[in-house]
RNA sequence: UGGGGUGUCGUCAAGCGGUAAGACACAGGCCUUUGGAGCCUGCAUUCGGAGGUUCGAAUCCUCCCGCCCCAGCCA
């Protein structure tokens, strides 16, 4: 039934492993490794790949790793690291002792490229970056060698020894694997392995003005901490043979494998890593845990869980083809479990004053609410009512159609967990012909209860007693972006972004028991959605709440609304 | 016009020569003090196309077509 964290799972990958198990291929061992470059956070197509690694350590009783892709100091800090091994742990992974960083490899990468010298197999070329492209060819033309290309293996030595020593300058020379300049797969021409960059690494500080490129720090990482099966993403498809190249030459023993599957696409939200740090930047959002971005953080914020996550990533599966996943699954993944576990409470978004005429002014009287009408373990709770509430403004309507079953002027309606009420009049304003106010009674005898007279009472509706309610925020977001794939867009990515994505609605009416929300607290107000106590913006006393996703709305279905409130 | 991948329902995705799983979405219906949840039903005579092999093909072969990736001193 549930998919969630399904030990029975399978896919191509695990397929392989499967086979390579029965064949002694990697000595009966899984070890894999999720490697992100600190540049960014996470997010829900990092997630996907988390769920995969960690999720195939755990399965074959084997290891996964947390290692930071750290070779580029541009863009990498210790703020992206922390971020990183928060949102995993959040996801419900664990690393353990072995959070590695290719940075504490950079001493043995070195000595692995002097190695690689030694053999004839790499050179500095002296070529300006201009240069090396324009003699690296094209898709269809073979590329020339560099006239640097035949320098002996002493003079290589020595340059890069003075590479290292800072004796010059940026880009004045990069050290080159000799594979094939005509070789059509364009990676394969004399790949850059070593380049100059004067930048101060978060880690290593100025220990380094020479960086590692990830084809060869990558495999190299893998290959010292004894990984047997590099997972990465097709895009990587191509590097595959240079991968192999640099651990055939200088691995000895044991080899890992590199295999690769689709990234995982999701509709209406883009999920490149630089677009992320434009909407970051251009302050498009509010930063990167914005509730409406697809960061591990954002939906964190947001109020997603863990499980809602875990149990998608489940359930996409993991293939080769390029795929575009609706959206509408990840929400149908949260609802479904949040359907379960949320506690129930009633809110008022857009209120509408309710004056219950025959009902005392001085009586209050406190009505028991389940807080999960399928499940009495939960228990119930006591929610207050008196003679003036609040109802959802578009719970009534002045002229409904016919299969409206809410309030209208002669109807009767069912106020959740409470009394029946039925529409008495109406108050205008004069000015704006607006209905302020709306004048019911209610039947005594209806009390939580089925009416003695058998009659049917429909529509049910929810409310908050006016003196009793504690005034809240709460944040409606949807989409991020209007079209379902903004990523294949050739438009400015700004102008597909959905200028109501986020709408603040103050001041909404909550149950008064909800001042005891705490940050990340999540309950389903009923016919409404589920909402989560914003982590950041709740104070004691005073919940800030954010749509995590509506209930589906089979109303606005009919109607057309598109379910947006 | 080079190389590497990939094409099965609107979207994901099983299928591994024996006659198209499942999920989301969608459409009906039942039920209901959340128009929620739940439950039931329907939803690919057909697997990018055309040939071929076979008693039998989504699965094997041939050709064709579409889409994605590769020409950073990014990862």
């Amino acid at each position: 039934m549930t998919h969630r964290d399904d030990p029975q799972q399978s896919d191509f990958i695990r397929e392989i492993i499967d086979n390579d198990l029965q064949t002694g291929k990697h000595g009966n061992r899984v070890a894999t490794r999720f490697p992100p470059e600190p540049n960014g956070y996470l997010h829900i197509g990092h997630a996907k790949s988390v769920c995969l690694n960690f999720g195939i350590a755990s399965q074959y009783k084997g290891t996964c790793n947390l290692r930071m892709d750290d070779t580029d100091p541009a863009g990498e800090s210790l703020e992206f690291v922390e971020s990183i091994q928060n949102d995993i742990r959040w996801l419900g992974f664990d690393w353990d002792d072995r959070l590695f960083f290719a940075s504490d490899y950079f001493e043995k990468i070195y000595q692995f490229a002097v190695t690689l010298i030694r053999s004839g197999k790499a050179y500095v070329c002296s070529l300006s970056a201009d240069e090396i492209r324009q003699y690296r060819g094209t898709l269809t033309e073979p590329g020339k060698n560099s006239p640097y290309r035949d320098r002996s293996v002493e003079e290589n030595l020595d340059l890069f020894a003075r590479m290292r020593a800072g004796e010059f300058a940026d880009g004045a020379h990069v050290l080159r694997a000799k594979i094939d300049m005509a070789s059509p797969n364009v990676t394969m021409r004399d790949p850059v392995i070593y380049r100059i960059k004067r930048s101060p690494h978060y880690r290593t500080g100025d220990d380094w003005i020479i960086y590692p490129m990830y084809d060869f720090a990558h495999c190299l990482s893998d290959s010292v901490e004894n990984i047997t099966h590099s997972i990465c993403t097709l895009e990587f498809e191509n590097n595959r043979p240079l991968y192999d190249w640099f651990v055939n030459e200088l691995i000895e023993g044991h080899r890992p494998q590199q295999i690769e599957f689709a990234r995982l696409n999701l509709s209406y939200t883009m999920l490149s890593k630089r677009r992320l740090i434009e909407l970051v930047e251009g302050h498009h959002v509010s930063g990167w845990d914005d509730p409406r971005m697809p960061t591990v953080a954002g939906m964190r914020r947001r109020g997603y869980t863990p499980e809602a996550i875990r149990d998608f990533c489940a359930r996409i599966g993991v293939a080769k083809k390029d795929n575009l996943v609706d959206i509408a699954l990840l929400e149908h993944c949260v609802r479904d479990d949040l359907g379960e576990r949320a506690p129930r409470a009633m809110a008022v978004l857009r209120p509408l004053r309710v004056v219950i005429d025959n009902y005392p002014d001085d009586k209050t009287e406190e009505v028991e609410c389940a807080n999960h009408p399928q499940k009495p373990d939960m228990g119930t709770r006591k929610v207050p009512f008196s003679r003036e509430i609040y109802i959802e403004s578009d719970d009534f309507m002045e002229d409904p159609p016919k299969k409206y079953k809410r309030l209208g002027p002669g109807r009767e309606v069912r106020l959740r967990n409470c009394y029946i009420i039925k529409f008495a009049s109406m108050v205008k304003d004069e000015a704006t012909g607006r209905i302020t106010e709306i004048h019911c009674t209610f039947d005594p005898e209806t009390k939580n209860a089925p009416p003695p007279d058998g009659r049917k009472v429909d529509g049910v509706i929810h409310w908050v007693s006016v003196r009793h309610a504690l005034s809240a925020q709460v944040r409606l977001y949807d989409r991020l972006f209007k079209t379902a794939d903004p990523a294949g867009s050739e438009d400015d990515f700004t102008s597909l972004l959905n200028p109501d994505s986020l709408e603040t609605v103050y001041p909404c009416y909550v149950e008064a028991g909800l001042a005891a929300a705490k940050p990340e607290d999540r309950y389903q107000f009923e016919r409404l959605g589920y909402f989560c106590a914003d982590m950041k913006d709740t104070a004691p006393g005073k919940p800030v709440f954010n749509r995590i996703v509506s209930l589906r709305d089979s109303w606005a279905k009919m109607t057309g609304e598109a379910g947006r409130k």
